[in-house]
DNA sequence: CCTCACCTACCTGTAGATCGGTAGGTGACG
DNA sequence: CGTCACCTACCGATCTACAGGTAGGTGAGG
């Protein structure tokens, strides 16, 4: 099974080229730190994906397939389940640093990773419209529709985690989700 | 006026560097390509910044300057302030750009803008919490106190300003803001 | 004439990528 | 069943390109 070999070993190299990311940035990421990782040679790895580009576009993909497949846009989340997501993302700081590095650095002129941000935030926020339409109707407080609070949503969850990851104590990520749905339901109106 | 012009020197360095880090990230910077942009060889520019770090922090500090000269800490803003604030940065795509893609290189590793941002966030949380004292009291929509409030107005700026910066024309910034003000506001309730 | 503002020349390190190999396996065919 | 062609999975050496930083100037102005 020398397919199967090789299929396992570019799972590890995606797993490390994760963690360098996370650590450094796409930028800072050296080939040679990821294949150390995994116990290669720089050149051993380009034997896997030719560049770095192909290696970052492979991270991306994964990424994409673990959204989906976690039934993203199958049939949609439910708030409830966005509720339980930013829970499992407060254990896997590794993962979330990973990307939000990346979405920093993809603002940067030329960056390959602009368009796949770019086409995944207008499908995130599509997303996000359907759970809010599905929660609330067409009507939310503040006479706000799905389209307009979806990227409010996807802000609050975005901005909540660079808050976090600066300062982990400080923010209780969860909770300040939480709290925000709160805001969305509306509940207690004012003082 | 030896010293004047070195001043103006100075800034226009400063200047050049805003722009080369919205471009490429500071990683992605060069010294090379601030100076050619002002005029100087990379060696003419370490004259006035020594390293590539103190320009930075040059940087960041001037950063600190413009928000504190703006009255942010001095007084605090007030809500409608903010409002004004999210729509010049509408305007300013430039430095959103070199503080959003800063922001997101400061969460990797040992990054050498980390601990500002860290402190400086603190710092806009403990302002954001004053400012929606002011302007609410003690008790918000969905009963949150001012201080569960503020890592969510800070959120919903940060946030909101990655979605338009990949993709100005699907995200009305100003116009979303002023929905999350809305929503704080709790006005018209539901239905 | 001395200091400030720069430049030329240069060093060192490192990154991505290419080239040319080698070792081990696999499959076809006489 | 053996051997020859060929593939996969690598590694070592090396190229090219900068990048940041140092050392030592030069020239203009006060």
């Amino acid at each position: 099974m020398v397919r199967a070999r090789s299929e396992e070993r570019r799972a590890d190299i995606l797993r490390a080229a994760l963690e360098v990311i996370a650590e450094r940035g796409y930028r800072g990421a050296t080939l040679g730190s990821v294949a150390e990782r995994v116990g290669l040679t720089q050149q051993g790895l380009l034997h896997y994906y030719p560049t770095k580009e192909a290696l970052l576009v492979a991270v991306l993909e994964e990424r994409d397939r673990w959204d989906t497949s976690g039934g993203r846009d199958r049939e949609g989340w439910r708030l409830d389940l966005l509720e339980s997501l930013v829970e499992y993302n407060a254990m896997r700081a590794g993962i979330v640093q990973t990307f939000s590095a990346l979405l920093g650095e993809s603002v940067t002129d030329g960056h390959p990773a602009r368009e796949f941000f770019t086409e995944r935030y207008a499908q995130v926020r599509a997303n996000m419209a359907d759970v809010l339409r599905l929660e609330f109707g067409e009507r939310l407080p503040g006479g706000l529709t799905p389209e307009r609070a979806a990227p409010l949503l996807t802000a609050v969850m975005d901005g909540l985690q660079y808050q976090w990851l600066l300062d982990p104590a400080a923010v209780d990520m969860p909770g300040a989700f939480r709290d925000f749905l709160r805001l969305l339901h509306g509940s207690g109106g004012r003082g």
